[in-house]
DNA sequence: TCTTTTCCTGACCGTATGGTCAAGATGAAA
DNA sequence: TTTCATCTTGACCATACGGTCAGGAAAAGA
């Protein structure tokens, strides 16, 4: 990645191993579960020796925490597509799409969420009381304000981010259940362009915003 | 519960034991996951020793999958509701309501379906690829014919269920999501009847069918 | 009552896991 | 080169886990 600097050479290692770390982590999280994972695969699927991953992340509780961290860092990006729109097919479209392709490239972060989140968060407790919390009234908000400006149908506003959440995270939390429908087979550029175009089609109606 | 007959002893002994540890066995895996789940602490919720558990189921694994296969056989039973119907607003309006009604009466068996879903299905493939594969396409030729009848609008079938598994399933899965930003309180039965009908109205309206 | 079958359970076992540590390797600083 | 800090890792440890088993209790059958 960032291989053009010599002087930092300590960094650098620092930083390629904890990402590898991490990545080999949210893997094998998504795949068993956090009581299912177990560091010595974590390492396997680095290329490091076990101990290494606890000079990195002193507890599995530490770095399963970082990992669900990242996710939400990731899912904070995409949130931000619903303002600075000036009304549900954009800023509900756009919100759409980014989820969407937040399930198609990030399957496995987005099952460790749901994951973390069935288990009773245990672990991200504290981001659901405040900074969801605060995004949710927000967009509440924001939605009920399109209503009274008359730009969608009068829904109940958290039903339906829940429906937008559902809907989008669906096509990673159950990608393999999608794929054994498929034929075995994974979606395709094309088939990924028609989910997202159904998925957007069918709320915005719902909404009465088309 | 059938407690009016004597000469079932031995039978009924069995019948509450097996019933009491798959109960409890529900409960344990929709908490902590396959993984995260121990013999004991199923054993301690059944208030039996371990070493009853592996009486009646000899390991974990058989333990899991029954109580998998229960969890399929109350979604089969919701799965009937979509037929006998003369259109979608009937057919579809009565799955949701009877998937609303599971996600609220079975939400740790709704857990444990997403989590072995989620991590491969490694002990239900089979039903997916037999049994779910089935019923998902009789379902979608079922809502083709709605379609070429106009009762409804021209949606890709397949992502229409989707939909519906997301979005009412969801309300189990991600309950604890749900009920934090409700305050930390779970759905009265007011807000229930408002989840229900939310998710009716703008999924028939997203269809066209109303 | 006597025998047989089923049920129950404390004690035990091998293994796998999260985590530690000490000693060495490697790169940075003087 | 010498010194220091960081990084690496095989070997090790305590614990917890799934699973076993023998021997006793309780019910069913004769």
């Amino acid at each position: 990645m960032s291989d053009t600097a010599r002087p930092l050479r300590r960094i650098e290692i620092r930083q390629q191993n904890e990402t590898l770390i991490l990545q080999a982590a949210e893997k094998v999280f998504a795949e068993a579960g956090f009581g299912g994972a177990t560091m010595q695969l974590i390492a396997d699927m680095a290329g490091l020796p076990k101990a290494n991953l606890h000079y990195y992340f002193p507890t599995k509780e530490a770095l399963y925490r970082q990992v669900v961290q990242n996710i939400f860092e990731i899912w904070l990006q995409a949130a931000g597509s619903m303002d600075r729109a000036p009304g549900p097919v954009e800023g509900i479209g756009a919100y759409i799409d980014a989820k969407m392709e937040i399930s198609r490239r990030h399957p496995d972060g987005s099952k460790v969420w749901a994951s973390e989140v069935m288990h009773g968060a245990p672990v991200i407790q504290d981001y659901l009381e405040t900074t969801l919390r605060d995004w949710t009234t927000g967009r509440a908000t924001l939605i009920q304000r399109w209503i009274d400006e008359g730009k969608m149908a009068p829904v109940n506003p958290e039903h339906l981010l829940y429906m937008l959440w559902a809907t989008t995270q669906h096509y990673a939390d159950f990608g393999h259940q999608i794929e054994t429908l498929n034929g075995g087979k994974p979606l395709t550029e094309a088939q990924w362009r028609a989910a997202k175009d159904s998925v957007k089609t069918m709320i915005l109606r719902g909404i009465g915003a088309i």
